[in-house]
DNA sequence: TTGAAAGCGCTAACAC
DNA sequence: GTGTTAGCGCTTTCAA
């Protein structure tokens, strides 16, 4: 049996399935203008006048509205967000990138979507993928290893796209980053000058940080070149807790399997840390009889006993510098997209773990 | 003069301003279903019949149909992103629990926005009011130092909001965190029990970073319960870039100006590293002439001479409990959300730096 | 189990 | 400068 049935007494409560939201309308309705009047003040205020500006605002305040993202993004087909995909957030060097490109967002209106890959490229296929559902403004991408499919997904989305830290093909678009070979060749050639006679390189996750490998491998090439003794590349095992700890115990075995070791390249300022704790704990004098480079510049390398020799990359400028250039990019027609590579450079502070000749 | 004019050869080609993109449409047409069978094959698989989930998964392939989030959560009236604001990422702390619910969020389904407030309330609340803009599933908080309007806006939304690293008012749903106070009295007894007698208290942004303001409040009120000595709080200048020489200067200053001072409690384990280092240059020996707590348990902190003694957070846990229940919260109705604060709690981790009596 | 149809809240082309 | 109108691509009743 049916209930007694009342009719509809409200009118049409805000449709079938209504949000009781404040809508564009209902400020249009207060202020007594047209809807696309209150839309054309939210985009270009300047657009409209004064009288109408002054009543959509006062309306605007007193209804405490809040525009529609989702509506208004997918109605003008555009977003104003930025996915960026790192390979992991806990790194004081990314971190710091993203830091940079939010302040840089979020003064032209962005957003910053996230998500870290954890250094693995079938993850970033499948972040890519999911941010691409959220039809992102622009997309930025740490390195530049992402496998065919990423690659197929992004130049099919037709957005600007960015690769930080890193320079070289594939190329995506623009490119903020500096020639790690460089990085790794100048690191080995300090130690040199400083009269090494025997450098090995300490580094993790060698085989999924790519980077550190390139950085690695330089270091391999030009090791052999120089031709004074062999190349060693030592790989930490990845328990990332005790990466400090780790890298202490890797440069004593070393050191113990062979004497003639006094260099040590380290892929990061903490390993260098873990080193400089070693030494001090066997006695072994920094820089005489060990000398030591990282690499990062980290807030204690300027500090610790004795105070560290590494090389500094521009974290900050390198995420200011490609937000930057995205943005641009954002507001531009595709054609204007040439690619581009910005090398930001990185510079070695000599401290006092190396010697200087 | 008007140029010849062709007729609409392209029937109206997919509208007026019409993306190009692949739609729901063209899948159920390629699929010979309707869009609606689409939809639910995309949202529950296993309400369509084997025949047509077949035509649909096949029809999605060959199109490389990407849904678009936008338009699926403006007719839901509802998304799967979930904002997340901290004060800075370029902090392992905080890092940490990002990590741990991108990690939990996304097996979920869900994605991060992530903004940084910098300490600052107000833009705090700037952020919270862009977000929202989004229709977000939920919001991520840290502390409760919200100001009125960000309470406001927040009730308002009827979302889901979460609170990590600290217990306390205002509470806005679920609160995942430890109690600092605790901590802050943790830190002073275990040095006191180790024998210091003038126990001082090291930290930096104490202006701003609330919690760490919350121990060092902490540690003067214990300090005057105990009446062994006059409370002593060392705010170092944020100069950021330089947080570990920064420590070391100033407890050589504190050192100097009161030789019986014997106990530091640093705001975290930078510092105590800062404080470490100096006393190596200094000589001075630790433990026994100056005891040394942290805070953090960051990488280092076992390995530094000597082994830091400090207060592990579980960044982790706080990060993917917090998310958990959060998640849960946004598949459930908005009546099963009762207040609730989680207490992690912390743990005094004692190594080299401290003695034991 | 499937399909038709009516929006979600907004933008933008166009006319006035 | 302002209003009218037709969608953006999807979800969700509701009826078949």
């Amino acid at each position: 049996m049916n209930a007694v049935e009342f009719p509809n007494i409200k009118p049409r409560q805000r449709s079938r399935r209504g949000t009781q939201r404040t809508t564009m309308l209902d400020v249009a309705k207060l202020a007594d203008v047209s809807p696309s009047t209150v839309s054309l003040y939210l985009r270009k205020p300047e657009a409209v006048s004064d009288k109408l500006r002054d009543k959509v605002r006062q309306a605007i305040e007193t209804l405490h509205y809040v525009p529609n993202r989702l509506a208004g993004s997918l109605a003008a087909a555009k977003s104003r967000t930025i996915a960026v995909i790192i390979p992991t957030i806990s790194n004081s060097f990314f971190a710091r990138s993203v830091e940079a490109m939010q302040e840089v967002a979020e003064k032209a209106g962005y957003n910053l979507l996230l998500g870290n890959s954890d250094f693995n490229p079938e993850r970033e296929e499948e972040l890519v993928r999911t941010f691409l559902e959220w039809s992102p403004a622009a997309m930025v991408l740490t390195g530049c290893h992402q496998n065919e499919r990423t690659i197929g997904m992004l130049k099919a989305a037709g957005i600007p796209v960015g690769q930080m830290w890193e320079l070289g093909t594939p190329h995506l678009g623009l490119q903020v980053g500096f020639d790690h070979t460089d990085l790794g060749q100048s690191a080995l050639e300090h130690l040199y000058e400083g009269g090494c006679k025997h450098v090995v390189y300490l580094g993790v996750r060698l085989n999924c940080d790519h980077r550190a490998r390139v950085r690695a491998d330089a270091y391999v090439e030009a090791v052999k070149a120089a031709g004074l003794h062999a190349p060693l590349v030592i790989n930490i095992p990845p328990t990332t807790e005790h990466l400090v700890q780790g890298a202490g115990t890797a440069i004593a075995s070393a050191l113990a399997a062979n004497k003639s070791i006094d260099g040590v390249i380290c892929s990061n300022d903490w390993l260098a840390l873990g080193v400089l704790f070693e030494a001090q704990r066997r006695g072994i004098r920094v820089p005489e009889r060990l000398s030591v480079i990282g690499y990062g510049d980290l807030d204690f390398a300027e500090c610790s006993n004795p105070p560290l020799t590494t090389i500094r990359p521009h974290r900050w400028q390198i995420g200011s510098q490609l937000m930057q250039g995205l943005i641009e990019r954002c507001e531009a027609p595709q054609e204007a997209w040439p690619d581009h590579a910005v090398d930001v450079g990185f510079e070695l502070i000599p401290r006092a773990t190396t010697r200087i000749m």
